[in-house]
RNA sequence: CGGGAUGUAGCGAAGCUUGGUUAUCGCGUCUGCUUUGGGAGCAGAAGACCAUCGGUUCGAAUCCGAUCAUCCCGACCA
């Protein structure tokens, strides 16, 4: 039987205070911890070893289509910023801005960047002179500032870890298939590595990037029932690139100007692996970026050949690949399989003198608490089908949540009901920044999250101002 | 940025109303022995400029002011 948790130890319970849960889960997974500047945190290893999973099973898709890696200066003179009128009414307020170099009193005063739009515009200015120097696919992994008024871990920070795709092409196609692709990746990884289901479309006007032509959103379902933006592509249109005077000669000797695309995803999807998988005894990591995959507890360690029997075990393991912890401090197995769930390692192998005595070792789930008992022999060949079967139970768990979220309404009054419910709510309306305001006024927080359908049936409504409806769009509370 | 709450050892708290020797307790940590299949037991030990700065006072964790940080609820955004 389950001895009383130890105080100290417990986390505050899901459904009793969500966001205490939240916060309890990143402190005691020991995830990050607060730094001494507001909205800047540490990140621990553990945390920072989730974010480098991410990040290479990012890099390589990114890669395979076809970005290049570059980095440009994390600070941006204020006459260059200021260039990109729209853009910078987006960012101008959250900006942090250095006034002082060496002491002495900047005549430009420098930007931290909130984003590199115009970085990467001013380099491309000088890259690009031909039709042959496009397409360019650059991507940035780096960290922004936002100046933000209220924060969170990995939600909401003042600076935050991300990635920042900066790309030129000679078509709107070319660009367009590029935000598409894009988008189509971050879903991919979503499904193939979080195990997190994505509603997935383009943003409405009101939500859309400052200077984007058009914006597409990957937008996650959290445990409360609140959406999170995990992230977004952007087709940027010729915007940037004719205010920065990026211009090259085409292939019909006239000068053209580039259509540019951005795509970003940050350390927020970390706040998202632990909001949408995570329970009431800690964090539930996905296999794919788990910085341990398996944990092995050896049972009464100091037992002929138990401790041995789990180094080779563990040693085999890492020798195929995986991600392994043999967990040989003196600390009781009890303690030790409390802990490890805080952590949300996917797969543990428990070894005791009676497992070693038949051969066997016990085998259990992070996800769902099953337990599979298995010859020790078999282990190796038997781990890629129960990691893959770990990460299919995640992936169908939280799309059934998903799925089970979204409703249908047609007017205000159902909207809000289902919104104050949490999860998704679709209905038809006409697009317009108004309308919209008012839907999030009525229903105090609900936002447009992605249009599921850029067109509806003839002589449809909308709902707010009883004009033509456009569209059909996702509504949710968000984070 | 508005409303509310909080800040005392690594963590969680008591003490503050009504100022007064050496700031209290639990967990964790360290040492030793016994333990070990769901957060072990006993014994001993170490660990705190009471968030910061300033003020009132013979004397401040305690009263006053400012600042900083964290959490919650709004407004703003990845």
């Amino acid at each position: 039987m389950a001895k009383i948790q130890n105080k100290n130890d417990a986390i505050t319970s899901r459904d009793v205070d969500f966001a205490k849960w939240y916060t309890d889960v990143c402190r005691k997974a020991e995830l990050m911890d607060y730094s001494s500047v507001k909205g800047f945190i540490d990140y621990l290893p553990y945390g920072y070893a989730i974010w480098e999973q991410i990040q290479a099973q990012l890099d390589r898709r990114f890669k395979e289509n076809g970005a290049e890696n570059v980095y440009l200066p994390m600070i941006i003179p204020s006459s260059l910023f200021n260039k990109e009128k729209e853009h910078i009414d987006g960012f101008a307020p959250e900006t942090l801005v250095a006034t002082l170099g060496g002491g002495e009193t900047l005549a430009d005063p420098l930007i931290i960047r909130p984003t590199s739009e115009v970085l990467f515009c001013d380099l491309y200015k000088k890259l690009i002179s031909s039709y042959r120097d496009l397409p360019k696919v650059y991507n940035q992994w780096c960290s922004v500032v936002r100046w933000e008024k209220t924060t969170r871990p990995f939600l909401r920070g003042s600076e935050f870890l991300w990635q920042e795709g900066h790309c030129l092409f000679e078509t709107e196609e070319e660009a367009r298939n590029n935000a598409m692709t894009m988008l189509g990746v971050y879903d991919e990884v979503g499904r193939d590595v979080l195990a997190i289901p994505f509603v997935k479309g383009r943003k409405t006007e009101h939500e859309k990037f400052a200077g984007a032509v058009a914006t597409y959103t990957i937008e996650a379902l959290m445990h409360d029932g609140k959406a999170l933006q995990a992230g977004t592509t952007h087709y940027f249109g010729q915007g940037f690139a004719e205010k920065f005077g990026i211009r090259y000669l085409g292939r019909s000797n006239k000068l053209e100007v580039p259509h540019q695309t951005s795509w970003g995803v940050s350390t927020r999807l970390i706040g998202a692996v632990i909001m949408v998988h995570g329970d009431d005894n800690g964090l539930v990591l996905p296999p794919a970026v788990a910085p341990i995959q398996i944990v092995i507890v050896p049972v009464r360690q100091e037992a002929e050949g138990v401790l041995d029997k789990c180094q080779e075990m563990g040693a085999a393991l890492k020798k195929l690949g995986y991600r392994v912890k043999v967990d040989d401090s003196d600390h009781t197995p009890g303690w030790k399989f409390a802990q490890w769930e805080m952590k949300g390692v996917p797969l543990r192998i428990e070894v005791g003198p009676r497992d070693l005595a038949e051969g066997k070792a016990v085998l259990t789930k992070r996800v769902n608490g099953e337990k599979l008992f298995v010859k020790i022999d078999e282990l190796p060949a038997l781990i890629p089908d129960i990691l893959k079967r770990i990460h299919e139970d995640m992936y169908a768990k939280a799309k059934d949540q998903l799925d089970h979220s979204v409703v249908d309404v047609d007017n205000l009054e159902d909207l809000n009901e289902a919104l104050n419910k949490g999860g998704y709510a679709r209905m038809a309306f006409c697009g317009e920044e108004e309308c919209e305001l008012k839907i999030k006024e009525y229903t105090k927080g609900g936002t447009a999250r992605a249009i599921y359908k850029e067109e509806v049936p003839e002589g449809t409504l909308c709902p707010v101002c009883g004009k033509k409806a456009t569209m059909v769009v996702y509504f949710a509370k968000a984070y």
